[in-house]
DNA sequence: TGCCAGCGAATCGTATATGATAGTGGCTGT
DNA sequence: ACAGCCACTATCATATACGATTCGCTGGCA
């Protein structure tokens, strides 16, 4: 019995809620953001249906879902590849989100209704509360709460920007960010509390430029942020072999 | 034994090439997007699977990808259903796609390398040439080299700009767009020919801004043909139940 | 020695089967 | 007569099965 790869153990994953094809993208994703699987890979469906306890059929739809992202390329007849990413790729990715996320903000300002301040700082301050319990640890499922308040916060500000189509295409962007990457990173925690603030002064004073600006700088931090961290780890650097 | 809905004579997929979760895609969007199915519709797996005569696996597929461009809503055990799309949604989607269109022409005018506006010409005159041979049929099969013509002229000036993630983030609003609407249109030709030729010019001056503007134009003119013809079929008009 | 043909293994793409879940209508008891 | 419960149906979600295609290898021939 060949052994196929590697731990096989069955990998637990995330979350618990249906859509298993999901949580298979969101593994995945990771695994291609992380590195470890490199551009040009082929994904053999039926790998990694045997190692995370599958059938095939969900891994197939968690390929095609990455294909609509284009993280993976779909050869017909031969299987998915994962695809290609520069450092000018995500950089550029990176911005448009800026651009988009700016905009939603500054949406938000012109249409702010009585009532959504309130909210607003009600979910800014769940972050500051969980950003502050600082603890080193990477353990994802601690850290989950403080992804998903930060997802809520901005979540909020689409809702009140009212501009569907935006807060989508700022969400597939978004899919290239490492899911648990910003929280673990005390230098994050500090500027997007900072910029938090400013947002909700900007929206508070109606000020959709300033609420722009504020949206903007905290999207760029974070690439520069990422940025550093790919480099770090060699993301660029094709492989030996 | 009743007769399900309609007519449920085999329909013709469009194109022949593999991918048939691709094919089944293109035939729901048309649908989505000439109003044919109204937002808040339930999409039945197993109907639409009887009436292309294909199982329902591919069919889920392709109501993934639909998903995944935020055309259909996916509610857990439940289905899919056509998601809302109003008209700001559109004309959303169409000022990022001249932005992110714009900055990929802007791009090309400085990467331009030696042959590569040769290449374009030929495209641009292909286009032209096609567009010439004024039949006013609206036999999809009939127009579908004009569309794919133009197709490959924006595919050259995306690969021109190496920029590859710019370029999805387009096809991916470039999808919300029925795909013969525009060659049918006496209106666009003109108009088409008129910014490709702009295009070209700005390109062969290695002038970023003017290719930007050029490309800006030519996307926002498609923008107001199509939200005058989806204002014109009632898009936006709820059905009286 | 190099190249082409044919065979076999691996893998994808689609179809079919099975199990799980939510909605619906009828029945019963008060 | 009405409310609550139960069974039934429709539909999705996942698993399994099957056919089709591609790639790599081996063996023969130039």
């Amino acid at each position: 019995m060949s052994s196929p790869d590697r731990v096989l153990g069955p990998v637990t994953l995330p979350g618990r809620s249906p859509q298993l094809p999901d949580r298979i993208a969101l593994v995945l994703r990771d695994r291609i953001l992380s590195g470890e699987l490199r551009p040009g890979t082929f994904l053999r469906m039926d790998r990694i249906a045997a190692e995370l306890g599958v059938s095939h059929t969900p891994v197939r739809e968690a390929l095609q879902s990455l294909r609509a992202e284009d993280m993976v390329h779909a050869v017909p007849r031969r299987g998915f590849v994962v695809a290609e990413l520069t450092r000018d790729d995500v950089a550029d990715l990176f911005e448009v989100q800026a651009d988009l996320t700016g905009t939603l903000a500054a949406r938000a300002a012109e249409r702010l209704a009585p009532g959504d301040l309130d909210r607003l700082r009600v979910l800014a301050d769940r972050v500051t509360e969980l950003a502050g319990s600082t603890r080193e640890d990477n353990d994802p499922a601690e850290l989950d709460p403080l992804v998903s308040a930060e997802h809520r916060l901005h979540a909020e500000v689409n809702r009140v920007a009212a501009s569907r189509k935006l807060a989508w295409l700022v969400g597939r962007s978004a899919h290239y960010l490492p899911a648990h990457f910003y929280t673990g990173s005390p230098a994050w925690r500090t500027g997007a509390l900072r910029s938090h603030a400013e947002l909700l002064d900007a929206l508070g004073a109606t000020d959709p430029d300033a609420a722009r600006s504020a949206m903007r700088r905290h999207v760029l931090d974070g690439r520069d942020l990422l940025l550093a961290h790919l480099d770090a780890i060699g993301m660029w650097t094709d492989p030996p072999t």
